[in-house]
DNA sequence: TTGAAAACATGACATTTATCATATTTTTCA
DNA sequence: TGAAAAATATGATAAATGTCATGTTTTCAA
């Protein structure tokens, strides 16, 4: 009676993030036969959708919540390579490489993910071929973003990232109007750190130069972006 | 009459990289096209094919030599994303994702490249879905490795990058049987930095502690590699 | 061949950033 | 609610690495 399930039912044609997904691509029918093969359940903050080194049989595409994905490396620190929104896709990099998966997948904000197994995703791919281009696209996008990535980490300091992932959250996950400055994300300063990649210390430690500076302003775990200016000079320089 | 021209003539057929290629995967019809609208150039070392900010016009194919990818970041430093072999694409990335170029292509080591248009590029990828599988996948793969260089820069210390350089550059570019523990690639120590995201004096220093130690020889710019065990260790751990 | 330029090499030094230690605050959940 | 655990914060210190200076060797083209 009571039995305790986590499913959730969701159909991609209501799905209220269908337009910030590549799946918006598709027509009625292959929505529709979408919704009959997938599942979908609703995650707590925590909990892992996949692990790195593991098979992946299918993909996940998420309804709502976010969820980071990482790489974890031989000390022990993660690094965190993509944050995950409701619309995104995840787990169709390794799928479609057929490899097992190169990072691992964890909710960081409650989420409703839905499931499409490896064969179902496959024959939309097969059968339709602008979407196969529009995926096509994206990766190739992703690619250029991961460059751009790995050579600020390579060249700028640690405070320049810092300054620059702010306003790329800002950017990603400010709110709409009204209060757009705080960035509605909930990452410990752990998470942050493993974006930026550096030690947790440091993070706290400019964050709360940035903040003296008058940069961004610390309500608990919120950061409030208050002089874009300043921020984007940081992360720009730094002599 | 003596026009100086650096025209070469290859038909993709008898290309003897086809087999290293992509174009593998085409059949004899489609190589003879792309054959006829194809133009093969030589180049020299320093030469750049395209610069990183500019639209991409077609994609290039290389038949002999060696090309360095890079990103140019504000400190003026290059950060080397990818040495392309004979048989290798290049600056397809940015032409699927219908972006300008990230990055810049320069010749390290006497090149012939063809140059296929964009158009006829893209009628392959339209009439072979095969082809375009392929494609995909290669790309998919290319990320996964990005990512993983990504974290690897993130967290992993200059020596142990240095280590692990060295010996991806030897599976790469060993050459074959006798003295295969030779890197067969002439890379500047500057280039070498670019690679490892470090000061080129880092480089040096590092390359001399590694020689004195024994695990490699040096032969002017040839990096010899000595003791495969220990720098496998050093790519490792670190402490 | 030779002179100039580029690449390589090494030392001295400054700085960034990681690490360890230890409070303090916040969150979790029994 | 209250105790335990996790997250945040700050200080002290050390190590890695970048930067600048300078000298040597190699490369390249006139």
């Amino acid at each position: 009676m009571s039995r305790k399930t986590n499913q959730v039912n969701i159909s991609c044609l209501s799905c209220q993030s269908l337009q910030n997904s590549h799946f918006a691509e598709l027509n009625k029918g292959e929505l529709n036969a979408l919704s009959s093969h997938k599942s979908c359940v609703s995650y707590k903050k925590g909990q892992t959708l996949f692990y790195e080194g593991t098979r992946p049989m299918g993909i996940f595409c998420i309804n709502q919540g976010k969820v980071k994905v990482f790489k974890m490396g031989s000390n022990g620190r993660e690094q965190i390579l993509f944050i995950a929104q409701p619309g995104d896709f995840l787990g169709y990099r390794a799928m479609l490489s057929e490899e097992f998966y190169g990072a691992s997948a964890t909710v960081i904000e409650p989420a409703a993910i839905c499931f499409i197994p490896k064969s179902d995703f496959v024959n939309i791919l097969n059968n339709n071929p602008v979407f196969f281009k529009k995926l096509m696209k994206a990766v190739c996008h992703e690619l250029g973003i991961m460059e751009e990535n790995l050579t600020q980490i390579s060249q700028k300091s640690v405070r320049e990232r810092l300054a620059s992932t702010i306003l790329m959250l800002k950017e990603t996950y400010g709110m709409e109007g009204e209060g757009s400055d705080v960035i509605d994300i909930s990452l410990s300063r752990e998470d942050l750190a493993n974006i930026v990649g550096t030690a947790t210390e440091t993070v706290i430690r400019l964050l709360s130069e940035f903040k003296s500076d008058g940069m961004i302003g610390l309500e608990g775990k919120r950061i409030k972006v208050l002089d874009v200016n300043s921020l984007v000079h940081e992360a720009d320089f730094y002599a």
